[in-house]
DNA sequence: CAGAATACCTGCGGGC
DNA sequence: TGCCCGCAGGTATTCT
């Protein structure tokens, strides 16, 4: 999916052509998302006017007067807006028809995705409770990562894609930003100085914020709203280029597997500690 | 408890 | 051309 860029750059496009529009109908085509789609959703959005969008994590909330729906992209998800109503392909899943005449169509292919509903805070949603702290906010710091990693033998890129401590780092800005901060993705995050979990965490926030202003990554389906790739596929230094060489030094870069993700890394850059 | 493995699902590219 | 395998941007859930 879309990680955080990609997620961010779908609100920002899709915000101003569904906020205070009013939802005249839905129709949803598959019910079986990563979870159910709630029985009632038609009738909970029936009406409902939209009144804001937001992000957290990568989740949207579409905050209505009725109460709150959520969507997540999972891997292959995407929201698109619709000027007229083209005939339904093979995986889009939900229409959100809207009073201007706009419609928001969901495909996801592979439906790691979720639309999901909630009457109540959607900050005491159960999915959304329990995220860790936003990648780009002025908490996410060294001294952050520092205190929570104390005696963690855990490889620093699982660490730093752990919802729990800290949402939105995907595995390919993941990558990226261990390779910026000359950190191997192994290294357990118990060896790491202030000064490095510092610099990591200035790197996190450096390659997501370009990623967000290029439109994010397209490797194969990611797509914003108008159906566009986001460019940021052009600055990876080390995703999807491993036994090329490192634009550092030249080396040839390396694969690995941590948690079932490819990590690719620099081995003369970034050393194990 | 931490950390690792598994599960969900479809599509695509590469090798034969 | 077609089949089989491995791989893909996520993350909750289940295991050791």
């Amino acid at each position: 999916m879309p990680e955080l860029p990609e997620v961010e750059t779908t609100l920002r496009g899709i915000k101003e052509y569904v906020e205070k529009q009013q939802i005249i109908k839905v129709v949803i085509r598959k019910r079986t998302l990563r979870w159910p789609i709630d029985l009632e959703m038609e009738s909970h959005l029936q009406n409902a006017t939209v009144l804001q969008v937001t992000r957290r994590a990568k989740y949207l909330l579409f905050s209505t007067d009725k109460g709150t729906f959520i969507f997540h992209l999972g891997m292959t998800g995407r929201i698109g807006i619709l000027n007229k109503p083209l005939p339904p392909k093979k995986h889009d899943h939900v229409d959100i028809l809207f009073a201007n005449k706009l419609i928001l169509r969901f495909t996801d292919a592979r439906r790691f995705g979720a639309f999901l509903w909630t009457a109540e805070n959607v900050y005491n949603h159960y999915l959304i409770k329990s995220l860790g702290i936003e990648p780009l906010s002025v908490q996410f710091s060294g001294r952050y990562l520092k205190k929570i990693s104390e005696n963690k033998n855990i490889a620093i890129k699982r660490f730093i894609m752990d919802s729990k401590k800290v949402v939105g780092v995907g595995n390919i800005y993941a990558a990226e930003a261990l390779f910026l901060a000359n950190i191997h993705p192994l290294t357990p995050v118990k060896n790491l100085s202030l000064t490095q979990l510092t610099k990591l965490v200035k790197t996190i926030k450096v390659v997501l914020k370009n990623a967000i202003i290029t439109g994010g990554t397209t490797l194969k389906d990611y797509l914003n709203h108008e159906g566009k790739k986001g460019y940021f596929y052009l600055h990876l230094k080390v995703y999807g280029r491993a036994g090329k060489p490192c634009v550092k030094c030249g080396h040839i870069l390396t694969k690995l597997c941590i948690a079932n993700r490819s990590t690719v890394y620099c081995k003369a850059c970034q050393t194990l500690l």
